[in-house]
DNA sequence: TCTGGGGTCCTAGGACCC
DNA sequence: TCTGGGGTCCTAGGACCC
């Protein structure tokens, strides 16, 4: 079973903002040169669509409400829907915040996947509101096209029998792994549908393609498709990067390189552990892009050595101004990492790893390699240097972004302000920022529970208005039925969870 | 209208090793 | 004496996904 929620961000919006129903919403970066992240129903009426500048978006439709992400309040609703998925199956796979896969073989309702589809869109629903599009085959491919057929709201089946059907008919551009680029060169083939790539040569396809895609297309082709739902996979990279609003000149360059890679850092503290290959990336105005990478001879969790990579990782790019945009990514991840040693054996350009394990301490006591080390910090380091989270943040604090790790509540400023972001006042209670011009706030007083409320104009400077954390996910106002579900009833009793209503007939 | 940010995987070439 | 074949690791770029 493929589930994918509709609309995702644009619908935890709307369901946190009663007052937007019905009306074309925009998720995504307001600034200059934001894109959409997700458009809902009533703006892809207009043209809108995700990926696209945001300032094409509004022109489109001008009175799209443009909200800036709130990716906490995505994280509980995917966090609540994916343990939803796992009552039906211990084997589920998210993709990403909004979809996932679940291998139904490997719950209770291997003899009903039907059933469990149909249980997991109510159930779902039913415990926060949001509505997913669901598919069913035997595959991965199979499932994952069945549930973009008929969205929003989607219910397919494909039975092993109406494969060929249903795939042969389908752009190849709707494979998984097909974008724009191939389906360039397959049509140079004349090959547009699954139907015409079924009909190629193997050789062929790998010729133009390359060996993995050319032969992944070949099985694609012909419904084979034998990968698992994995639970769980270990990241290879963390990163970050930021397109400013506004190019940066050469001086301005080696401070937010410490910007951006104090929040790569801070994913890699979040990971636990450390980093061998440091990858700078440089995008100039003219959208050229860059990228210099320095391996060390060992995987350090240190700030210090790190940056030192990646400044000399700039320095290689030759980056001439303006920038655009600076990212860094930490690769050859694990779970333990260097500490730094004394001077005289960590000279540059050791390059024999086994002349510096003498010297070397034994990194964190009782945790082998593979083993999650719950921090850094505190690992016996004297010199400090180790990832701290405090010291992190003391170098980042200019960064307005990062609100997903921002503690909350604290003080809505001028600086922080954001049109969607949630803010209590004293008096009206909760509610959400609608407008911000020239120190005044706007605020709407509705939320999940409410229907549309009314809008209070504030002057931040006097008035105080805290920044909030999101409504936590919730059922909403009417209930899906669950009845008629058959023999599962008793099941599904089971399966509601403290918190949820029963369901209504 | 002027192009985000988090990732994964693949390819090709070069260095290096046996 | 005039050039094999296996392999690994690293780098840069690019395609792709959501």
């Amino acid at each position: 079973m493929h589930v994918d929620a509709d609309s995702f961000f644009a619908s935890v919006e709307t369901r946190h903002k009663p007052s937007l129903a019905r009306t074309p919403v925009l998720v995504g970066g307001a600034g200059p040169r934001g894109v959409v992240a997700t458009a809902n129903y009533e703006a892809r009426a207009f043209g809108c669509r995700s990926a696209m500048p945001m300032s094409q978006a509004r022109v489109l439709c001008p009175t799209a409400m443009v909200l800036t992400p709130r990716f906490g309040a995505y994280a509980a609703h995917s966090a609540l829907i994916m343990d939803t998925l796992r009552q039906l199956s211990p084997l589920v796979q998210p993709v990403s915040l909004d979809e996932a896969f679940v291998d139904l073989a490997a719950g209770p309702f291997a003899a009903d996947p039907v059933v469990a589809a149909d249980l997991a869109r109510r159930l779902v629903y039913n415990r926060c509101g949001l509505v997913v599009s669901v598919g069913l085959g035997r595959s991965k491919l199979i499932a994952k096209l069945a549930s973009d057929e008929d969205k929003p709201h989607g219910f397919t089946v494909v039975p092993g029998d109406d494969e060929d059907e249903f795939l042969m008919p389908k752009p190849v551009g709707a494979l998984w792994g097909v974008g724009p680029a191939t389906q360039a060169t397959l049509r140079t083939l004349g090959i547009r549908t699954v139907a015409d790539l079924r009909a190629a040569a193997r050789d062929e396809l790998v010729r133009a393609l390359g060996e993995a895609a050319g032969w992944n297309l070949y099985r694609l082709a012909r419904g084979d498709d034998p990968r698992p739902v994995v639970v769980e996979r270990e990241a290879k990279s963390v990163g970050a990067e930021q397109t400013f609003a506004q190019d940066l000149l050469r001086w301005e360059l080696p401070g937010a390189l410490d910007a951006v890679l104090a929040r790569a850092l801070r994913r890699l503290a979040r990971h636990g552990g450390g980093a061998r290959t440091v990858t700078v990336k440089v995008r100039l105005s003219d959208f050229t892009t860059l990228t210099r990478s320095v391996t060390l001879a060992h995987p350090t969790a240190e700030a210090d050595q790190l940056r030192e990579a990646a400044t000399a990782a700039l320095t290689a790019a030759k980056a001439v101004e303006p920038v655009r945009l600076l990212g860094v990514s930490l690769s050859g991840l694990t779970h333990w990492a260097q500490l730094r040693l004394p001077e005289d054996a960590t000279g540059s350009g050791v390059e024999d790893p086994d002349s510096l394990k003498v010297t070397t301490e034994p990194l964190s006591v009782g945790t082998a390699p593979g083993e999650p080390l719950p921090a850094v910090e505190g690992t016996g380091s004297r010199d400090g240097e180790v990832l701290d989270e405090a010291a992190l943040r003391s170098f980042a604090d200019d960064e307005p972004e990062d609100s997903d790790e921002e503690r909350l509540p604290a003080p809505l400023t001028l600086h922080t302000v954001a049109v969607g972001l949630d803010v209590a006042h004293p008096e009206h209670g909760a509610g959400w920022v609608v407008k911000s011009e020239d120190g005044h706030v706007t605020v709407r007083f509705e939320g999940p529970g409410t229907g549309p409320g009314p809008e209070r104009t504030f002057d931040v400077r006097r008035e105080p208005l805290m920044r909030v954390a999101p409504p936590e996910p919730c059922p909403p106002p009417r209930l899906t039925s669950l009845a008629g579900l058959g023999e599962v009833e008793d099941l599904t009793a089971k399966l509601l969870l403290p918190g949820t209503a029963p369901p209504t007939p």
